[in-house]
DNA sequence: ATAAATTTGCAAATGACTTGCAAAAATTCT
DNA sequence: AGAATTTTTGCAAGTCATTTGCAAATTTAT
């Protein structure tokens, strides 16, 4: 393990919620080319011990937002947007095993990933905005 | 109504699947510039007659991909998509809505949208490379 | 430690999508 | 219908996240 992708998983393994790869870029503890930090968010997922998926929000537009993932318990997370302040808010692991079991039972196909995820306006800016 | 829109729309209904915007402007009935062509699905999808969800995969990259809505019964549906073929299953209508509902309650925030779908291996391209 | 393999930084390249602007098409007004 | 006004289009250049080639630096294997 280089010293890119300890302090990398350390970041991730801290974060409380998905981090893209432009905030991760700009923490003073990552001071490392951009490249290398795509290439070791790559190699991490790859390894599984991270998970991503990409979001796309008027403000921040298209990035793709990575989280820790051990590789021992498996159980992503989801998560829900907040499109004003950028808060995620944990949904807590997946409950949507059985239906993909279903499903590939009913279509024949292999589910190699899913992706699932909410949008909207988080409770504190909803009652924020009423002040104004 | 202008001519593009409505050469747009009819694409987009006609549709089995989701397209992207690459797609759609190398169709011969869609003989527009590409930024007619991207300016209208947003124009389409703010006015409800589709819906678009962004998905990456590894031969074609990342990209939007629009499919037509009625506006009246607004249902949309979920995908799997199959990375060997690029063929959308269609799994039928958005089963989620009493969760969401719930959810809404439990953390007070409003969704405004919410992204579902799966990735791998439709069965026809799992038989395929049993051949091989 | 020394050689072999992998990773890093830098800078340039990609590719999807966006934007400014003048011309063309659609809509509104009379 | 015909002129005036608003909206849309094409073209070309610009963004922006992400990727890539390559030589130097760091790890890992021996």
């Amino acid at each position: 393990m280089t010293k890119a992708r300890k302090a990398l998983l350390e970041l991730l393994r801290e974060s409380k919620e998905p981090i893209s790869a432009s905030m991760l870029g700009g923490d003073p503890s990552l001071p490392f080319d951009q490249a290398t930090i795509y290439r070791n968010l790559h190699y991490l997922e790859e390894q599984g011990f991270a998970e991503s998926f990409i979001l796309h929000c008027t403000e921040h537009g298209t990035e793709r937002y990575y989280s820790y993932r051990s590789r021992s318990e498996g159980v992503h997370h989801h998560w829900f947007h907040c499109e004003k302040c950028h808060a995620f808010i944990d949904l807590g692991g997946c409950v949507y095993q059985e239906q993909m079991k279903d499903w590939e039972q009913q279509y024949g196909f292999t589910i190699n990933d899913h992706t699932f995820f909410l949008t909207g306006i988080c409770a504190s800016c909803k009652s924020q905005s009423l002040l104004e």
